[in-house]
DNA sequence: TAAACAATTAAATAATCGTTTAATTGTTAT
DNA sequence: ATAACAATTAAACGATTATTTAATTGTTTA
């Protein structure tokens, strides 16, 4: 076990004040966990390229309309997608430019 | 259930060719899982500013030692983080530049 | 070499999460 | 109204994952 705590305190001080807090930290873990699961991710990229009924994106990406649904649901309550009633369909398209960021930037990573 | 498959089957065709494979999908999403998770949140935070030994790490972030040991670990895997052995201690870094980017497109989102 | 310490590993538990199946809601059209 | 259909919901199951505790490795120093 490491007894000495705080191997160099000074470095530790000085970051200490620029930690994030409990709350800023569970929103943004909250939003990357949005796309921390294959199906949700391969329904994010779908709607990077447009907005999408459940019963074609669920077609789209070979899963069950309600798997498909309750993913939509949960990125829903995330605010990374948005929907849109129209009779009996609804649509879904991503909720703001932030999410097409976060989206481009982690698929950048894997290609270098 | 929905039974007619592609509302708009059009659209769909059109975008098919663009999905990723795979192996792409998995990779990302596993870049993102490295993200979602409190503490481990909390350690690429704190790597963002600057190169830590275990100790330091789980002191600052008020966990165990094998608990911060245990996703430096997977953060190691995943590479988002690297490591260096100086005599008994291990210091932990940030791996690359996508890596804080990533982390900053993600901060940035929550404070709009 | 023996003690002290940083870090890791392993095993066990607790909690979370994805998926499936079946039933239900709400809208459109006959 | 009734049938058909898109979508959601609920419950159950299976799987994954975070955390704790205890034991272990490897390095330094007395």
């Amino acid at each position: 076990m490491c007894e000495v705590k705080f191997v160099d305190e000074e470095k530790i001080k000085k970051v200490s004040p620029k930690l994030l807090n409990d709350n800023e930290i569970s929103e943004t873990v909250n939003i990357f966990k949005g796309f921390s699961d294959n199906t949700r991710f391969k329904i994010i990229h779908l709607l990077s390229m447009g907005e999408f009924c459940v019963c074609d994106i669920a077609a789209a990406l070979n899963v069950s309309d309600p798997l498909a649904s309750h993913h939509l649901r949960q990125l829903r309550l995330l605010r990374i997608v948005k929907s849109r009633k129209q009779g009996k369909m609804m649509y879904y398209s991503l909720d703001d430019e932030h999410i097409l960021k976060i989206l481009k930037t982690g698929i950048e990573h894997i290609r270098e």
